[in-house]
RNA sequence: GGCCCAGUGGCGCAGUUGGUUAGCGCGUCGCCCUGUCACGGCGAAGGUCGCGGGUUCGAGUCCCGUCUGGGUCGCCA
């Protein structure tokens, strides 16, 4: 594991292999050295010091490499700890071990003597010492390495994954599954400090009828009838809330069935919380708590209170619900500017702009590649002035011509550019716009290098719509209205709006918060709806009638009908999470057994045909069965279940 | 679903304008070596150039299709 403040700022074009094992569980750091001795060995060899010396030891692990000089051999030998190097010297030692290879599992028992005097190697922790061995067991013979285990080899990840028991092997995998534990552990002891109960819900459960597409599991004791996979615990979680545990969490496996990405997995993992008798303060507060122990962990102290910024702030400012603040550049509303412009491109709801500092000098064809950067996000293009070095605008570039002599004069400055800077401007509805300039704001940051690699930062997205317009969204919406919710559709108004909402439902604010780590969200939550007086208006809004609420969200509204006490919850994007602390670029370095961007896992093969004995048996072709007695059986699948899953952050 | 990149011995890569027997490093196998630590020396094995078609006297190289992986946009409560 990395030593705590210090990450590498190389991190996005770098397959993770952090540390060296030899560093990975420093006896010296976080948690004292590890046990791992047992009956088939004494000590953990990474352990092993100077004053071990004369100690006999039984050390049991790996061949990490071998130096055969014919009359003495040596053996980096490897465990979890780390490794040392052992001396087969005596002929028939000597002899045994010229036949042992790379990733044999052996058990030496040898004493631990200093290393003579200029053989020690500085580099290992174990370098003053060495294990010359008089008994040998190899437990078991490996064959030859589909890829090697050395750390300073690059490989490739569809081998490391097919072989993902040997990539385990490798020091920086097995210091993320370490890294993984602790964050976990940290999380569970923070949440346990809290009186929090760890409950665990039903992965086997029922179809969604909104959000993403769900993983179905055919019912056998039902034919025709399915399970889905939980999306996320959200409603169960809202359930035991009424269910009075008042303080729930789970480390939730979630299933989600679409195009995979390096932030993406068809079954990933978040930390899931519900909370009742609280107000989103209370929830923030707990989520900082938690994510000041999580960052502790790699040596970095969050500063609290974490910051809040509006929705509404952050998208007219950085043109994004999840702002990276490792930079400064921001974006500027040029609509009044513009507005009585002759330039058609600009006569828009939105005119907007943001800077690339030192961009002017960008050749010709870089410019060009902006456009096409542009198209590749569904925008026309992306519009740009080059102002001079000496701060007038510059004559090149297609879109100075259509501006007339005021709006070049005083462009510079009501963009905020300097001399030698590009000007990029996007217009349109303010939504696509800053959407287009947002995106380009990130990536003018990557260009210039202006990203802090090695900073951390915080903040609280706040405020955000409590619905959006269906004009505006491809989504299914939920009812029949011209509104949907942005969030889910039991999350809260804002205290401000929960009595006026229905009257201008575009600019009723939600009960919800997100947090976002470095441009990141890594998880969100919401107060929810307790009152099913607001929950029927909130259901008006979305243009569901009390029948079609009842068919969809029915179990739940019932279960709110016995006294639901306030509440409200976050679930955080474990996966993502645990990724931005280890440094990696993608989650499927700190998963154990992650799948490729297919949806398939090249170490299982998995998924896989069924017999025609699995198919028929399971009833995946069977129609489905007609309503059981009492009502309460399901109708067919889609047509009926629960509400959206929590927002599930990037990876989650 | 769109776009971009990649696919060459076990692994990582090179391969020029289409032109001999497809190279390099690591690894593997054999032999040698008593102080190495990413040991070293000598020798050897190992390749349907992802797959299918096409152009050509000739294809790893050019064209079309397809598969796989990665990235990205869409999608993603």
């Amino acid at each position: 594991m990395r030593s705590p403040g210090r990450r590498p700022g190389r991190r996005r074009h770098h397959p993770p292999v952090p540390g060296r094992a030899s560093e990975a569980w420093s006896p010296t750091g976080r948690g004292g050295p590890i046990a791992l001795t047992a009956v088939m060995r004494t000590h953990p060899v990474g352990a092993l010091r100077a004053e071990n010396a004369g100690q006999t030891v039984t050390l049991a692990g790996w061949v990490a490499r071998r130096r055969d000089h014919g009359g003495v051999i040596f053996i980096d030998l490897r465990d979890r700890s780390g490794s040392a190097q052992v001396v087969f010297r005596e002929g028939e030692m000597a002899e045994r071990a010229h036949r042992l290879r790379s990733e044999y599992c052996v058990q030496v028992v040898g004493r631990v003597d200093l290393r003579p005097a200029g053989n020690e190697n500085a580099e290992l922790p174990t370098g003053d010492i060495e294990v010359t061995v008089t008994e040998l067991t190899v437990l078991s013979e490996s064959a030859p390495l589909p890829f090697p285990i050395d750390e300073h080899a690059g490989v490739g990840e569809e081998i490391r994954l097919t072989h993902r028991y040997l990539d385990l092997r490798r020091s920086g995998p097995a210091s993320v599954m370490k890294l993984r534990s602790d964050v976990n552990k940290a999380a569970r002891d923070v949440l346990a400090a809290e009186d929090f109960i760890e409950v665990e819900t039903p992965t086997l459960t029922r179809s969604t009828p909104e959000g993403a597409r769900d993983f179905l599991v055919p019912a056998r004791l039902r034919p025709g009838s399915w399970y889905a996979l939980p999306q996320s615990p959200q409603l169960f979680k809202q359930l035991l809330m009424v269910g009075g545990l008042e303080r729930y969490y789970q480390i939730a496996r979630c299933y989600r069935d679409e195009d995979f990405r390096a932030d993406r997995q068809p079954e990933f993992t978040q930390l899931d919380i519900e909370m009742s008798f609280v107000e989103q303060d209370d929830v923030i507060a707990l989520a900082e708590r938690v994510l000041v122990a999580l960052w502790k962990l790699v040596g970095h102290e969050i500063t609290t209170p974490i910051p809040r910024m509006s929705y509404a702030e952050a998208m007219s400012r950085f043109g994004s619900d999840k702002p990276d603040l490792r930079f400064g550049i921001e974006l500027t509303e040029l609509t009044a500017y513009f507005a009585n412009t002759g330039f058609r491109v600009f006569q828009n709801p939105y005119v907007g702009a943001v800077v690339m500092p030192g961009g002017a000098s960008q050749p010709r064809k870089v410019l060009d590649g902006w456009q096409e950067w542009a198209k590749q996000r569904g925008a026309r293009g992306l519009a740009y002035v080059l102002i001079g070095e000496d701060g007038t605008v510059d004559e090149r570039g297609p879109v100075v011509k259509n501006l007339s002599e005021t709006e070049r004069d005083g462009l510079a400055a009501a963009a905020g550019a300097n001399p030698g800077d590009c000007i990029f401007f996007a217009a349109g509805t303010p939504s696509e716009a800053r959407a287009l300039l947002g995106a380009a704001r990130g990536e003018i940051a990557r260009r210039i290098g202006a990203v802090d690699e090695s900073a951390w930062s915080f903040v609280w997205i706040v405020d955000a719509p409590l619905f959006e317009s269906t004009a505006d969204t491809d989504d299914v919406a939920v009812g029949g209205g011209a509104w949907t919710a942005l969030h889910h559709a039991f999350t809260s108004p804002t205290p401000d709006w929960i009595d006026t909402f229905e009257q201008d439902p575009g600019s009723a604010l939600a009960y919800a918060y997100d947090i976002v780590c470095n441009g990141n969200e890594i998880g969100g939550g919401s107060i929810r709806i307790h009152d099913a007086d607001v929950q029927k208006r909130v259901f008006e809004v979305m243009g569901l009638t009390e029948v079609e609420a009842k068919e969809k969200f029915g179990f739940l509204l019932d279960a709110f009908s016995y006294g639901p006490p306030p509440h409200g919850g976050i679930a955080f994007g474990w996966d993502r999470i645990t990724a931005l602390l280890a440094g990696v670029d993608s989650i499927r370095e700190v998963i154990a057994f992650p799948k490729t961007g297919g949806g398939f896992d090249p170490l299982t093969q998995a998924p896989a045909p069924i017999t025609a004995a699995q198919r028929k048996e399971a009833g995946v072709d069977a129609t489905p069965a007609r309503p059981a007695p009492g009502g309460s059986a399901p109708g067919k699948p889609g047509e009926t279940g629960g509400g959206a899953p929590e927002k599930p952050g990037p990876s989650a």
